[in-house]
DNA sequence: TACTCGCCGGAAAGCGCTTACCCACCGCCC
DNA sequence: GGGCGGTGGGTAAGCGCTTTCCGGCGAGTA
């Protein structure tokens, strides 16, 4: 092991020939005996190769395996923003499932821009992934023709793709946002709320729209009224600013709805800001269930998602389509200190 | 551009060929042109390539591309945990400086677990990755003999490896955890504190350790003493039960600071589990400053740590020697509502 | 006009691997 | 004992690119 290095002192990684050489067998014996085929190897062979390999350091030059293959061992996956939690959630779960698949994951951060997001995904079909997983909030408006193409390019030749979320043209996996929100609407009204303040992202945005629609549904079945959306966006910035501005003018006992967790604590920082304390006088709640929210104080209600599970699936279902199952993950409301019932 | 395949309908992506075809040049000036070489290619040539280019929607393979350029347009980054804002930061810095140099990133989770993290050095030594990133929490005592191995193949064929944090024989790009902790021990006694307990991770993960000296260093040298340190992990869960166990012996006054602000939050909860207030009776702080504890009620004291930024400069001095300058990036003290000053 | 360059397109030899295909060898059966 | 199928190692033809040469051509020089 820490034997001065045995085979010729080249520059760069051995290679198969390497390996071949020390262990007095052909290439295709070497490649046969490391990176699997259904042809049996003799054992006696078999050791030789093995030790030869592991001798050198030998890590076989998957560029070259997969241009000989014609398939790669990765995957891809686009989100909009890795720090995010609610990605990095999701990632997670694409990772795990990558793991198990044996096949390398290779991010890219879109940062919520679509002709970045095509640039892309062309810059990853290059690649020649196995899948490409898109975690990137999409629009459910004009679909962005450049990207249509480029995933159209990647699955004309033989790729595959999933969108968490809702996908505009290609499989997905999704969560019940729509259910989910409407659960919550009906579980803040019969709380006994009246009034709400959606905290949504701009309109056209698939998982916000659900999550809008589904509430207010859910809150205005059980005898409330949606009296206000806010155009923010899906960051905790966007949730303080888009509050900030009119504190003011909401009213004691009116619970704020964010389109995210990560929205909603924005939403509480801007009340406190404002003198509001979170939970008394006004209620908050939001969509996701971060680990944040179970610490917030007071504990945020919100709707959970099992993201991790979400990014798991995705991966799945972008390996085998027979994996695939096209109902939503359930989701749950989860009650907590920021929305008391009122008295 | 929804004009139907004008090549052959082969399947699969099209190749250099079919686009050097349909232009009707040669691979070689299709090469050129496609793919930057020093040579000009005369803008008639050029001009007939590009449009085959398009028309085909070309995008070269890239490891085909690696395999005769005998190297690759990728960095790998291994983290501990992808979920963990923490990490989450520092993979959007080196996200950020990958897309800037144009480079693919490959991302693997180590779970914390070394025989896991030399497994996936040798599997990412496989793409041959321009630098690998190793932002795992590594152990500061013996050094896991299997990783050593692999970093050592993967230098030796002329890889560049950089760690986050303390790196033990690589390159590294660190944060002054010491001197982070002390000014974070000299701030707290200056506020009147005059007994610690600090939640670390176990004895030789080197950032816990560092952090614990600095911290002790500056407390006590303001006159405080670290009355104990209690040995969790990473986690907010961690963070948690260590301080649940030992609760109700924690004195009013003293001041307890988690490694990690994800593992302070989880001693806030604890405190607040058994009635004891975070910022009134017993005062928390934490290090990195995570969003989350801006956010938090009491907001939480803590270190100020450029996680992205620290991302970003492991990758560029990972993709560049002259680029490293070996000065750790600053921290900074942020004293919120946790810590308030004892009367 | 003859000769020398410089420019630039094309042919072809790789890059490190996989995988058809070939063939030597062995044990079997009749 | 000879034909035969199966086993398993080796040979070599790719995979989709890059890059080194080679050579043709036009311009510049004497």
């Amino acid at each position: 092991m820490s034997e001065a290095n045995p085979g010729r002192a080249r520059s760069g990684a051995p290679t198969l020939q390497d390996v071949a050489r020390e262990a007095g067998v052909s290439l295709a014996t070497a490649s046969r005996v490391l990176n699997g085929t259904a042809r049996r190897v003799a054992p006696a062979f078999r050791e030789k190769v093995e030790a030869a390999a592991e001798q050198l350091g030998y890590s076989a030059n998957l560029s070259a395996q997969a241009t000989a293959r014609g398939s790669s061992a990765i995957v891809a996956l686009l989100v909009a923003d890795i720090a995010d939690p609610y990605f990095g959630r999701i990632a997670a779960g694409v990772a795990r499932g990558a793991d198990e698949a044996g096949l390398l994951l290779t991010i890219a951060i879109t940062e919520r821009d679509q002709q970045r997001e095509a640039k892309l995904v062309r810059a990853l079909r290059g690649q020649r992934p196995r899948s490409v997983i898109l975690a990137a909030s999409r629009t459910s408006g004009r679909a962005n023709e450049e990207l249509v193409a480029e995933l159209g390019a990647y699955t004309s030749a033989g790729g595959s793709v999933v969108t968490i979320g809702p996908g505009g043209g290609t499989r997905s996996v999704g969560v019940d946002n729509i259910g989910g929100g409407r659960a919550l609407g009906t579980a803040l009204a019969g709380l006994g709320y009246r009034r709400a303040v959606f905290v949504a992202a701009e309109a056209g945005v698939r998982t916000s729209d659900d999550r809008i629609a589904g509430f207010t549904e859910g809150f205005e079945g059980g005898g409330g009224a949606v009296v206000e959306v806010l155009r923010a966006g899906f960051s905790r910035d966007a949730g303080h600013d888009a509050v900030d501005a009119v504190a003011e003018r909401i009213e004691a006992g009116t619970v704020v709805v964010g389109v995210s967790d990560v929205v909603a604590m924005g939403v509480m920082a801007a009340l406190r800001e404002h003198g509001r304390a979170p939970g008394q006088d006004v209620a908050v709640a939001g969509f996701d269930d971060i680990p944040t929210s179970h610490d917030a104080v007071p504990g945020l209600t919100t709707v959970h998602v099992p993201l991790e599970e979400l990014g798991y699936r995705a991966l799945r279902s972008s390996l085998d389509a027979a994996v695939h199952d096209d109902e939503p993950l359930p989701v749950e409301v989860v009650l907590r200190g920021s929305t008391p019932a009122r008295g």
